[in-house]
RNA sequence: GCCCUGAUAGCUCAGUUGGAUAGAGCAACGGACUUCUAAUCCGUAGGUCUCAGGUUCGAAUCCUGAUCAGGGCGCCA
């Protein structure tokens, strides 16, 4: 077994051994192992299988529960062992065991979590915005959520490729060039590039919808750029440069990294060999003018993979971009991070890679789309929310808090914690929820920070709280040192958190295997839940030395704990606040 | 019409993939700052887990049906 395994690792490995042996099973459909308990009474974890395994064995629970606790040999970090109700095996971990647990901590970069993904590459594809259009409050949660998802996949010890998709090809771009030619005001261009562009593409559109030989120019330019036309590509090249830039300013306020920028134009040289490979293996046929897959015996509606002008459309598109990334990168698996609404066309472009051999674990994470409480809001519409302005109001909110809460904080230093408690604020409302759910955006949610309760700043408080105290001990004590005192596990609440800290690795496994960030956030809620009352009902400064030292270390270890669960959120952490 | 989701406290949401008495926050009420940061803590109250069946030792969780809501269903991504 490796050298941080958890508890519950060994305990499980423990129990589904011992099952076997006292019973004499062999192999077993029976969950055998422990799960954590969600009471305290019940011990730390708790072990199922006599019920589950009553029938097989023609046994009561209680009696298989009671022959196993008989004639087994408990290991030596559980403390005692119970039956409870129908057959409940309740396991006490030791004190002596949990503290010696948390001290070996200090000693793992990983806190207790398994790389699992040495080794491995994944490709991420999440944020995915599109050229000429500013981001708004619609993409933050893709944003967030996929680059929580990164943070988790290479802490993990993955390499992880985070790849921005960006539509940087489609129809629009004629509407663009013409647009763009007839309309471009230079000193706004220069001003806010991608607003400019914005108002130049509804402009064109508009002009679209009632003048035909618009129309009609827009589709000519458009087929010069597709075949190759410099002006037009040197044209379409500024927008998509024009718009990169203005989303990187975006990307750094909120600590997003990404290693590739390949727009949908990347693959536009491998269409045409998709599209022979889907005739080849006679997957693909006509149908109207346009090519189709049939998936009727999938269960699904057909899908278009070539108009019948000749273009091709995303399906395509997505296809190539797969048998590129395979080539290039062999990745164990691809994340797809995206809007509730591409569910069908996930579920169809996997089935035909699959029946096209392209070897890939595909996997499509959606949320929830974000509505507004009057409508839900689309560019057209012209009731969007842009993001740079939602992070605006979060940052200016923040000051106003930490002015009031700190006012004898330098300027400077306000305003780098309001920074980090606004965008903090606003990835902590997306990642603290499922993403499955619908959401409702309304400025009072989106910028809970007032600390109350289970909102990003109450974490942050919590870690700046516990770096005052350890910056107060080394004042106090500036000679002494931590290591030299043992970690002991005295008070209830100590006991707690230890357990808790334990439990870290968990967290971030199940966060990352469910691609649900909001599993790692409970579990800083939680530790920030028990530490804030231990903080305010245990002494640890003023403790006798000895005490004083192990809570001090045990502090040390909620920090760390409490530093990287927050990284892996992306939000970041101050030491004063 | 078909498919995919969701429905849990007055409000916003969790619920470790079938476990024991369903949990937090907000709002309400009562208490704690001469103290290691009160953006905090302690306590009270609040529930027919949408409804009806089923599966089994055991269901908020799985299955079937219904109601309501969101999304999707051939040339937008």
């Amino acid at each position: 077994m490796r050298e941080f395994a958890t508890f519950e690792e060994k305990l499980s490995a423990w129990t589904a051994e011992s099952m076997k042996s006292v019973f004499g099973l062999d192999e077993s459909e029976i969950h055998l192992g422990v799960s954590p308990t969600n009471n305290e009474q019940f011990g730390d974890y708790q072990c199922n299988a006599a019920m589950a395994l009553s029938k097989a064995l023609k046994k009561a629970p209680r009696q298989i529960a009671q022959e196993f606790v008989e004639g087994a040999v408990l290991p030596d970090f559980i403390d005692r062992v119970e039956i409870a109700g129908p057959g409940f095996i309740n396991f006490f971990l030791s004190n002596s065991a949990v503290a010696g647990y948390i001290q070996s901590l200090e000693n793992d970069a990983k806190l207790g979590a398994e790389p699992v993904g040495e080794g491995k590459t994944v490709v991420i594809d999440y944020s995915s915005p599109n050229v000429a259009k500013p981001m708004h409050i619609g993409h933050i949660r893709s944003t967030v959520i996929g680059n929580s998802i990164d943070r988790l996949y290479r802490f993990l010890g993955y390499n992880v490729i985070a790849d921005n998709h960006l539509g940087d090809w489609g129809t629009q771009f004629g509407l663009m060039l013409v647009g763009y030619r007839a309309f471009v005001n230079e000193a706004a261009l220069a001003e806010a590039p991608v607003e400019e562009l914005e108002r130049i593409y509804v402009a064109s559109y508009n002009k679209s919808k009632e003048d035909e030989t618009w129309r009609e120019k827009a589709k000519t330019e458009l087929v010069k750029l597709q075949q190759g036309n410099e002006e037009n590509r040197a044209l379409w090249k500024k927008f998509i440069e024009l718009s990169i830039e203005e989303f990187d300013t975006i990307y750094n306020r909120l600590g997003v990294k990404f290693d590739l920028y390949r727009g949908e134009s990347f693959y536009n040289d491998r269409l045409p060999k998709i599209i022979e490979q889907l005739e080849a293996k006679e997957l693909a046929k006509e149908s109207d003018g346009a090519l189709i897959v049939d998936l009727e015996e999938d269960g699904m509606p057909v899908c278009i993979v070539r108009k019948s002008d000749g273009g091709y459309n995303y399906a395509t598109t997505d296809l190539a971009t797969v048998e590129s990334r395979i080539e290039e990168f062999s990745p164990e698996r691809i994340i797809y991070v995206t809007d509730e609404r591409q569910q069908l066309h996930f579920k169809q472009f996997f089935k035909i890679s699959e029946k096209l051999g392209l070897e890939a674990n595909l996997v499509h994470v959606w949320f929830g789309l974000m509505r507004l409480p009057e409508a839900t809001f689309s560019t057209r519409e012209g009731n969007v929310i842009k993001l740079a302005a939602l992070l605006d109001e979060a940052e200016a909110r923040a000051l106003e808090l930490v002015k009031s809460s700190s006012p004898d904080m330098p300027e400077a230093q306000q305003k780098d914690l309001a920074k980090a408690i606004g965008i903090g604020a606003i990835k902590y409302t997306d990642l603290s929820q499922n993403p499955q759910s619908l959401v409702t955006f309304t400025w009072e949610k989106a910028l809970n920070m007032e600390g109350e309760g289970n909102s990003a700043p109450y974490l942050q408080y919590a870690y700046a709280r516990i770096s005052s105290v350890s910056d107060k001990y080394k004042a106090q004590f500036p000679d002494s040192d931590l290591n030299r005192y043992p970690l002991v596990i005295e008070h209830e609440l100590e006991r707690r958190l230890a357990i808790k800290l334990a439990r870290f690795p968990a967290a971030v496994s199940g966060a990352a295997d469910n691609y649900r960030p909001n599993i790692l956030a409970d579990y800083l809620y939680d530790l920030a839940q028990i530490y804030s009352s231990f903080y305010s009902n245990v002494p640890f400064l003023k403790a006798d030395e000895g005490v004083r030292e192990s809570r001090i270390r045990l502090c040390r270890s909620i920090a760390a704990v409490l530093k990287q669960g927050l990284d892996l959120l992306g939000i970041e952490t101050r030491d004063r606040i």
